[in-house]
Order: C-alpha cells, then sequence, then structure tokens
DNA sequence: TTTACAAATAGGAATGATTACGATAGAATG
DNA sequence: CATTCTATCGTAATCATTCCTATTTGTAAA
C-alpha cells in the first residue's frame, strides 16, 4: 500500500488530514520492514519537534484498525508494518533489522479439519531469523 | 513433563531445590495452559505469603532457559506451560482460558525451500480461538 | 471568508508488566 | 556445623504504553 492509497482510506472513514499522518505513513512506505513506536517517533521528531506519544501510539492504532497498519508482537514490543494488499499470506521476519519476506503457502488450509470443536478466530504464522543483508 | 522430572533437570544443572520451586512446578504440571506471572504470584501467596516478584520472574525465566516451560506472548503479557515432552509440535490457544490442544502438523516442513537464503532461527505457528467449554 | 464543531495534538502524569539491586536467608557440600 | 554460593525479600527503577485535560487545527457549512 502507498501513501496516497492510505490518506484516501482515511479519508473515506471521516478522518482529517494532518501533515504528521501522511509523515508517518511516508515512514512505513518506503520499506518493507516492522518498527516500532520508537522507531517511529525517532523519525518524526527532526520535522515535528515535541511531537506527543499520544500522537503516536494513536495513530499507530487508527492506522491498523482501519487496515493501513499490519502489526505483531517481537520480543515484548509492538511492530507495525504497512499492510500489504494483495492476497492472504504470511511472513519471515529477519530478527536484526525487522524486513520481511512473504510466503507463499498458508498452513490454516490443512488444519481446519483437526479443530472441528474449536471455534478459531485468528492464527499467526511467522519465521524468525536473519535475512541476507543481516547474515 | 512432570514435577519430578523438572526437579531432576534443576538439579542435573547445578540449580538449588527449594519449596517454592517445587510449588510453582506444581501449578504448570497440573494443566495444559498458558498463564501469566500474574496467575502464578496469585498460586503461591497462600502458601508463601510475601513472596517477591523477583522471585517469580527470576524462575520463570530459569525454567524457560532449561527447556522446563515454553513461553509465549498473548496480548502483550509473556504467559508460559510446562514443556510437552513428546515431539515437535504446535498449539491451538483458546484466547479465554489459555488452555491448549496440540496441532500435529508442522508448517515449517514444506517452506524451507522458499526460504534458501534466509537463515531461519525460529518459528511461531499457533491458532487462537475458543476453546468448546468457552464458547 | 468566516464560523462552529468535532477531531487531533501537546505535555505530562499514571499504569502495568518486568527488571534490577543491596541485604538477608537458606541449600549443598565436605 | 561451617563455609560457600544460590535464592529470596523488599523495594525502587525501567520501559512501553495508556490516560487526561487544555489547546489547537481541519473541515464543512453558512
Amino acid at each position: 500500500m502507498n501513501v496516497q492509497e492510505a490518506l484516501n482510506i482515511l479519508k473515506e472513514k471521516g478522518y482529517k488530514y494532518t501533515g504528521k499522518r501522511e509523515e508517518m505513513l511516508t515512514f512505513f512506505a518506503v520499506e518493507n520492514r516492522y518498527r516500532t513506536a520508537k522507531d517511529l517517533l525517532q523519525y518524526m521528531e527532526p520535522n515535528y519537534e515535541g511531537i506527543s506519544f499520544d500522537t503516536i501510539y494513536r495513530n499507530l492504532h487508527l492506522f491498523s484498525d482501519v487496515d493501513i497498519l499490519e502489526a505483531t508482537e517481537l520480543n515484548g514490543e509492538k511492530h507495525f508494518r504497512m499492510k500489504c494488499d494483495h492476497h492472504h499470506h504470511h511472513h519471515f521476519i529477519c530478527k536484526e533489522c525487522g524486513v520481511t519476506k512473504e510466503i507463499h503457502r498458508c498452513p490454516m488450509d490443512d488444519i481446519q479439519e483437526e479443530l472441528k470443536s474449536f471455534a478459531i478466530q485468528d492464527h499467526k504464522f511467522e519465521i524468525y531469523g536473519l535475512c541476507p543483508g543481516c547474515q
């Protein structure tokens, strides 16, 4: 997803345009990497001195709620990345730099039958390690 | 794994026996459920009034390090359960009560080839939802 | 353009899980 | 039973995240 598409989603749902929001979205649009709230804050500070934690976290949650960002949990910290706009898939995630690679195979396909009596709400399949650049 | 096996592992590795440790292990041995540090603290308090946070967390980490417990992250809190001692497998986890069910199919088998240039260190495949009892 | 109002933000305090630390108590070993 | 580490207590510190209030800012309608 690019910045413009993300801004359109916000507009559609009645959220306001702000320069900060565009800048935040730019931060996520440039790379296929999971980043933390702190990463984002550090990116924003030079241009928006005194930007508040509240603004960072409120917008991260907003973006997640409207499916602009996707979130995961890596060593006790929430990480976010721009949502991939095509079909359902999972990720390899580099533990060093957070870079991701798509995996085009969903293990859930085979397994539903094994869990007939359980109400499945959600699942997570992530592979962790080092990308070629970080090895 | 049962309490005795766990105590043997500790002894082998040179850690001391304490009543608190046995009690903590008992807590995990009785159920196939992921529990938090707070759950454990509440279980311990009646018998060991004034037990310290430090003791709880230090032992949870110790038990994880020596493969007595396995850990996962559910809504921002670390959860622990007794390690299963048989073959490699994954879990369905009830979001309400933490109960688990084994899934006998590992999605990693097929996927290694798709990630030749990445150094895989670890992976997580978890399915979340409600168990029959919590539906 | 101006106005009016809801939404967004700043600044900082509060929270909740987790970790750290100096002092004391308790196992293990000979 | 004396020595030596390890374990524990009690509490303070840390770190990410959330909450709160006053103020500012987009936005759409007048």
